[in-house]
DNA sequence: AGCGTTAACTTAACATCGTTAACTTAGTGA
DNA sequence: TCACTAAGTTAACGATGTTAAGTTAACGCT
């Protein structure tokens, strides 16, 4: 049985080395970018190669977003230990952005396209709902808190709301920033100007005032 | 002269069935999802006919996009007979969401994706600062008389700065939707609930508190 | 030891894409 | 009448994602 053993882990290893390639491409040149001969290329394979390990592109750069999201939910890690549930927020926020600037386009890909994956996989599965690894849902367990110390204002108490209102906001500078920061006809302010504002207004607009 | 100006109709008169035809497929199926052959097959032309009105698909897609532009600051025009600066921002704000909805992919190309406009054609220099065809300009306009009103926070008095956070916030809504509105692993809330939350929890995050 | 099977991988090809070059062709102005 | 202009066509190029048909080497079984 060892030698299948191997064949399998040689085989897992040509996954890897073409999901390493594919990485390397697409984080400098998008999705459109680059090709299955590019990355094929890179590893001395064949293109359709590729066609062993992976469906077609689409599977190919899902796979990279998942690892992705892996890596997201781990810069999470940090702001779980904070006991302040709108502090957690506020780090969230700041995580989630800090993202988005260091991988664009993983987070184009991400968060800016619609992709037909109709959730429900068994691998999506074990992700949603895990506060660990699922971004969503830590925001949201964390505003669940927020709401629970009473610290929201009276009326707003759908979780579900807040923290898509929450999600939007910072999704909406991270965003912006990546698709229009090279248009010089805004004078655009510092991303962390940015992201400070917009997080301290929502939040100082969701909270109940300080008396 | 009569001659060359009738000819001269004409061409302007293909250019247009072109343009409606791209605007019509393009709408629907996204900027990737249709071909210049789709677009020549709709109106009887052979594909490389559209070259002599058009340099490339970019520039095609690009015209549309300009009429969009006129069309969203027309948008506007409501807004802008409001007198309350905030009243307008909070208006300019909506419409905008408004029409992200009603154009996705017009919305996606305008906003969702970096575009090597490197601005500064002729005709962008006569879009660009009019408040009335601007939208960012227009926004930027009422953000400015509400700071000479003295509404905001005594802090806040870059307009720029401002504009850009309250432009984010809106964007965040629209384009979140649009992207990731058919993932069912969020239980998404109405769109026009969520645009009223972050529009209102913006500002009176910017806002002096009424006291 | 020999042999059929499996499966990773290659070669060749297909349909489609955006775009260019070379042409047709109809109408214009002199 | 004739050269010219310019809208439009046909044919083709290179590149794309992907499939079908082969190759080949290692494995498991008798």
């Amino acid at each position: 049985m060892t030698v299948k053993e191997r064949r399998e882990r040689e085989k897992l290893e040509t996954r890897e080395k073409i999901l390493d390639a594919a990485r390397e491409l697409f984080l400098t040149e998008g999705y459109d970018g680059v090709s299955m001969r590019q990355v094929a290329e890179r590893i001395d394979y064949s293109p359709t190669a590729i066609y062993v390990h992976f469906a077609d592109k689409d599977e190919l750069f899902r796979e990279l977003v998942h690892a992705d999201f892996a890596r997201l939910a781990g810069v999470f890690q940090d702001a779980a230990n904070l006991s302040d549930p709108v502090e957690r927020i506020k780090r969230v926020g700041f995580a989630y952005i800090e993202f988005g600037r260091r991988y664009p386009n993983h987070y184009k890909l991400m968060f800016m396209t619609e992709c037909p994956l109709t959730g429900l996989d068994e691998v999506d599965c074990e992700l949603k709902g895990n506060p660990e690894l699922d971004a969503y849902a830590f925001l949201k367990h964390s505003v669940q808190q927020a709401i629970d110390a009473g610290v929201f204002r009276e009326e707003l108490r759908d979780a579900e709301l807040l923290s898509q209102t929450l999600w939007a906001a910072v999704h909406g500078v991270i965003s912006l920033n990546i698709a229009k920061h090279s248009d010089a006809w805004v004078a655009w302010r510092p991303l962390e100007q940015r992201a400070q504002l917009t997080l301290d207004a929502i939040l100082r607009g969701l909270l109940k005032e300080k008396s």
